[in-house]
DNA sequence: CTTGAATGGTGCGATTTCGTACTATATAAA
DNA sequence: TTTATATAGTACGAAATCGCACCATTCAAG
């Protein structure tokens, strides 16, 4: 019935190419200033896991180049929405900390896309939605352990 | 039981943006040159929707600006991996064609491609990759419609 | 302790993305 | 036909991504 074949994963990855372009579109049409995705997750990232992030581990968090992050928390930091401290186990790195202006964006931004979900998750059946999520993760999942 | 949480949704967001980057990362891995996924997924589209698309509407096929489009053409064209030529319904615009280069390299990745997919299809249960595919396809059809 | 290797961070340059402005051509209106 | 409006493409510049090279600090071997 259903032959193993790996264009279905091809189709699989097109869509989820093209809904990370869109919902990356939808993201960025709400934040300020220069700020794009990448700020945004950094942000978003501090809340998630708690202020005083060490860089390194943040660029190896997004797989990104720890050039890229440098560049990243630049950005953040020169509009004041991150702050920079020494990091006191390390006399090589810094310790990334969110400014009160950087969680007021990261709570307005989040509330601005609510009603955005909430319009989208009116037109898709929910328990699908549900139950694509595990599948996503394993393959998340799968995929970083198999890159070397 | 299950609440209609938008919330659910910005983990689905985040996990396919995770996996469009390790997807993309495989990718351009086994590209030469200085080519980059977007390069492939013109390529792509030339096989898929025949030879002498025009340029426009290849930018509006991928949602990016005309200028993006303009310059990875550029860059394919140099390669030698498309062609251009005039467009005789119309004088301001060219078409675009592949060259037996270009076909040569699109099979070739995918040929090179097909065992790192192979091997992710061995981890996955199969049933829920088949499962996810019309759900994204709703997914991305209904966000490409809110897209004003 | 001394020394060599490893690690965190950044400057720099090449390439990509994309907005603005411009040219050439096509289309619609008068 | 003439004119103005719209459209396809590109040059240009700003910002982003990322590889390479470099410096400062840490860690490990002796």
């Amino acid at each position: 019935m259903h032959e193993k074949d790996p264009r279905m994963l091809f189709e699989v990855f097109k869509e989820i190419g093209i809904i990370e372009q869109l919902s990356r579109a939808q993201l960025e049409a709400r934040l300020p200033d220069g700020l794009i995705a990448p700020h945004f997750a950094v942000l978003n990232h501090l809340i998630n896991r708690g202020d005083g992030a060490v860089p390194i581990d943040m660029a190896r968090a997004f797989q990104v180049p720890k050039t890229s992050m440098t560049h990243t928390l630049k950005g953040l930091a020169a509009k004041g929405y991150v702050a920079f401290r020494d990091n006191p186990k390390d006399g090589r790195s810094k310790t990334v900390w969110l400014t009160q202006k950087g969680r007021d964006l990261r709570e307005r931004t989040i509330r601005d896309l609510a009603p955005v979900f909430g319009d989208l998750m009116g037109e898709i059946d929910h328990e699908a939605l549900i139950g694509i999520l595990p599948t996503l993760v394993r393959l998340r999942e799968v995929m970083d352990a198999a890159r070397d």
